[in-house]
DNA sequence: GCTCAATTCAAACGAGCGTTTGAATTTGGT
DNA sequence: ACCAAATTCAAACGCTCGTTTGAATTGAGC
C-alpha cells in the first residue's frame, strides 16, 4: 500500500486548520498557512479563492461527515427503539459520539479540530455566522424533534432553550481545557480523556434537560432567584 | 446636576468596548476606536500604552466590580444561612444577579459587555487567557468551596467538571442570542429577556449539579453512551 | 502671567496583510 | 512529441496595521 505525497490543496488545508485553530481566524495570515504547508502563497488564493473561503473549506472538510454522522445515528437509534421515544442519553449519544469520534482521529487535525469549531461559535464575523448557522440547521432540527418526542412535558419554547444550553455546554467543553485552568488545577491526564469528559457531561446535561419545567402553570419556586437576600 | 463632558480615556474605553463586542480583538483596528471616540490616534496609545493594555482596560472596567459583587453576594447568602448549606439556586443566584444588573445597566455598554466577555472566554491568545485566569481565580475559588457544600456526594473532581459546565453554558448564553438563530426560531421579544432567559438556565443548571455522581463505585449506567446501537 | 508638566495633534515609520499578475513549469490527452 | 490546460512561482500592488515622534496646545500652581 503506497501513500501518495499530499496535493498542494490538502497540505494548505491541513497547515490552515492547524494555524487557525492555535490562533483564529484574524491572527492567522495566509503567509503563515501557505509557509507552513511548504507551498507557494499564491496556491491559497488559487485553489480556494480568498482567505475567507479557505476558512469555510477548513470547517466543512470535517463538519459535514460530522453532522452526517449525527444524524444517521440519531435514525438508527429511532429504528432499533420500534416507535418508543428515545431516552435523553440516547439522543445525546448521538450528537457526542460522532464527535468524539472525529476527535480520536489523529490522522490530522482531529481534537484541534473541535477547538477550531467552538471558536467559531463564538465569532462574530458575520461569513462565519451564516456558514455555521446553514452547516447545522438541518441537524438541530432532527434532534430539536427527538428531543421533544423525549420530553413531551417540555413546552416548546422551554425545550429550544434547553438545546441551546447543551450545545453551549458541548461547545464550551469541545472547545477546549483552557478553561479548566481557570476552574481547577484539573488533573491533566484527566483532563484530555475525552471520552470521560463526556461521560460527565452527558448525565449532566440530560438531568437539566429532564428537570420539570419552569413554565409549567402555579410553578411559584422559580422567583427564588431574583427576591433579594 | 451637571454631566461633565467625559475625558479622553473614558471615551476611548466607551468606543473599545462598544467596538471589540461587535468585531473581536483583532478585527478591531485603533484607528476604529479613536475615529469612533472622536479622538485623535496616537491617545490610544498615550492613555492605555498599547492594544492589548487598552482591551484588558476594557474588560477589568466592568469585571472587576462584577466579580466583587458575586463574590459578596455569596458572602451575604452564607451569612444569611445560619451554617446550613446552601442550595445549588441560590449559590447560582450569586453568580447570575451580579452579571444580569451588569446586563441591564445600559449608561454604557451594558449587555454588550457580557458578549465581549463571551468572546473572550474562547479567545486563544494568550495575553488574554492568562488575563481572565487570574481576574477569574479567587471568585472560582470561593464558589467551588460553596458548591462542595451544597453538593457534598458528588466528587471532588466531578465537581470541577460541572462547574466548568455550568460557566460554559452561562458565558455561551450571556454571549449573545446568536446560536439562538441557529438552534430555532425562538420568539425575539422572549429572547431579549435575560431575566427569563437566566430563570431558565439556573433549574436547567440546578438539576444537572445535583444529579448523582456517574463515579461511584459499582455505578455501571454511564456505558450506554459507548456502547454501540 | 509665567512655567512646566500633561495632553493633544498631524505626520510618518516600518511591517505585514490579502490579493493579483504574468511568466515559468508541470501535467494529461492525442 | 506536441499542445493546451492546470498549476506553481517570484514579484509586486495597494492598503491598513500598531506604534513612535516631536512639535503644538492646554491647564493648574505659583
Amino acid at each position: 500500500m503506497v501513500i501518495d505525497p499530499p496535493d498542494t490543496k490538502s497540505k494548505i488545508l491541513d497547515a490552515a486548520e492547524e494555524l487557525f485553530m492555535e490562533h483564529g481566524f484574524e491572527a492567522t495570515s495566509l503567509r503563515l498557512i501557505t509557509t507552513a504547508a511548504a507551498v507557494n502563497l499564491a496556491a491559497a488564493n488559487y485553489h480556494f479563492g480568498s482567505k475567507e473561503e479557505l476558512f469555510q473549506a477548513v470547517l466543512t472538510r470535517r463538519l459535514d461527515p460530522m453532522n452526517l454522522d449525527r444524524m444517521q445515528l440519531l435514525s438508527a437509534y429511532e429504528a432499533a427503539s420500534a416507535g418508543r421515544p428515545l431516552t435523553c442519553e440516547k439522543i445525546l449519544a448521538a450528537m457526542f459520539i460522532p464527535a468524539l469520534t472525529l476527535a480520536r482521529n489523529h490522522e490530522r487535525g482531529g481534537k484541534n479540530f473541535l477547538r477550531l469549531l467552538g471558536r467559531a461559535y463564538a465569532d462574530p464575523a458575520p461569513f462565519i455566522r451564516e456558514f455555521l448557522s446553514t452547516q447545522y440547521r438541518e441537524m438541530i432540527a432532527r434532534f430539536r424533534a427527538a428531543f421533544s418526542r423525549a420530553l413531551p412535558n417540555i413546552p416548546r419554547e422551554e425545550l429550544s432553550w434547553r438545546l441551546h444550553f447543551v450545545m453551549g455546554a458541548l461547545s464550551f467543553t469541545l472547545a477546549g481545557a483552557d478553561m479548566l485552568k481557570i476552574v481547577s488545577q484539573m488533573n491533566p491526564q484527566e483532563a484530555t480523556n475525552d471520552e470521560l469528559l463526556l461521560k460527565r457531561l452527558a448525565p449532566f446535561l440530560a438531568a437539566g434537560l429532564r428537570s420539570p419545567s419552569t413554565l409549567s402553570p402555579g410553578d411559584e419556586d422559580v422567583h427564588y432567584l431574583f427576591q433579594e437576600s
